[in-house]
DNA sequence: ATAGTTTTTGAATGATCGTTCAATAATCAT
DNA sequence: ATGATTATTGAACGATCATTCAAAAACTAT
């Protein structure tokens, strides 16, 4: 057999998603990556391609990971509109990692319209977010949360376009305290306040 | 005297921005300015100082054409929450500079945790973005076109939310005809239906 | 022990980065 | 015309960029 590997997989793509979701894909250099890691370049190019498949490993991960927590929060049984008004009402806490916003909003915005690997794993992405959101929405109507009137296809997108305003407003720095009114206020008016 | 200018100001700045706005600040060199100006970088240190200082005049000129655009849009007599709701329906348009997303939402994402300086301008431009929506809503109030109840203040912020959103979705490419029906259901949740 | 295989090291590579600068050109005041 | 001043040119600068690679190290199978 051969020599070993020395370093952690999951441990070296966190530590790297961490400077790549703070700093973005062209300002983080092979330097910040070797700090960030503790790992030589030729041991990142050895166990991971190149800085844009390094890259896109970290998104990735963090996409899957995103989209895990999604699906917890969002499953509480016979909860569905609550589960919906909570998971919106943690973008009024201002934290740490606040700051930095949303690796994956972060990403579109710098690479979307200029790589086509990375808006097609984006797109992916989002949908598989939009459909979480339709099938809560779904069970919610179900068990008569929302009128049956209600386009639930819509609705998901709207709640789609509120996490990406919420996104930009995390990265601005601007979440306060008075975050938490306007976006209980901006989900009671669009899927009208939980019984 | 001196040798004049042989550039137009506007026009350079102009150009520099298209730039810019498309590839972000980091993803832009020197190299591709001087072929979208077709300065020498030795005339556009001379004029601008640095490469920060120029993103960051063409990042201001954005910034007042922008506010100039939606202060016109909004400023219509009497009909202020019908001036709202177009202002947003022209979202739903998709276009060629539509798939660049927003210069000010791009350069926020990139640059905003990281750069102070750029950061005030931003926080600067966005006070003055949500006072004009504030103003109108309370013209519109004052005609009785939303109630008397209403937040305003909250109701600017949500408003503001929503735009970042939909640049976001603008710059993801994912504007489509069904986009207009969204975000018209999403200011009819938020103000209500247009008298 | 030795051979075979893969990882790690870290210096080296060539390209490109933002920026500078000496030379040249273009204007106005005298 | 000449001198003073400023703009433009485009080559050159050192720093940094992503990437490569030969040498050394760490393991297993024999």
């Amino acid at each position: 057999m051969a020599r070993p590997l020395e370093h952690n997989r999951e441990e070296v793509i966190r530590a790297a998603m961490q400077v790549f979701w703070d700093k973005g894909y062209s300002a983080t250099s092979m330097a910040d990556l070797k700090k960030a890691t503790g790992l030589n370049p030729g041991s990142i190019y050895a166990s991971y391609q190149s800085k844009e498949e390094f890259f896109i490993s970290t998104l990735s991960f963090y996409c899957d990971q995103s989209l895990e927590n999604l699906e917890i929060s969002l499953s509480r049984e016979g909860k569905y509109l609550e589960n919906i008004h909570t998971f919106f009402k943690n973008f009024g806490n201002k934290s740490k990692t606040t700051e930095k916003g949303c690796f994956f909003v972060n990403t579109l915005i710098e690479m979307a319209p200029h790589n086509s690997k990375i808006n097609e794993l984006l797109e992916h992405y989002t949908e598989r977010y939009k459909s979480l959101f339709f099938n809560t929405l779904e069970n919610a109507r179900q068990s008569n949360q929302i009128p049956e009137s209600t386009n639930i296809q819509t609705k998901s997108d709207q709640l789609m376009l509120i996490i990406w305003g919420l996104r930009v407003m995390q990265r601005s720095g601007s979440i306060t305290e008075s975050t938490e009114a306007i976006v209980s206020q901006q989900l009671e008016d669009t899927l009208g306040a939980v019984a």
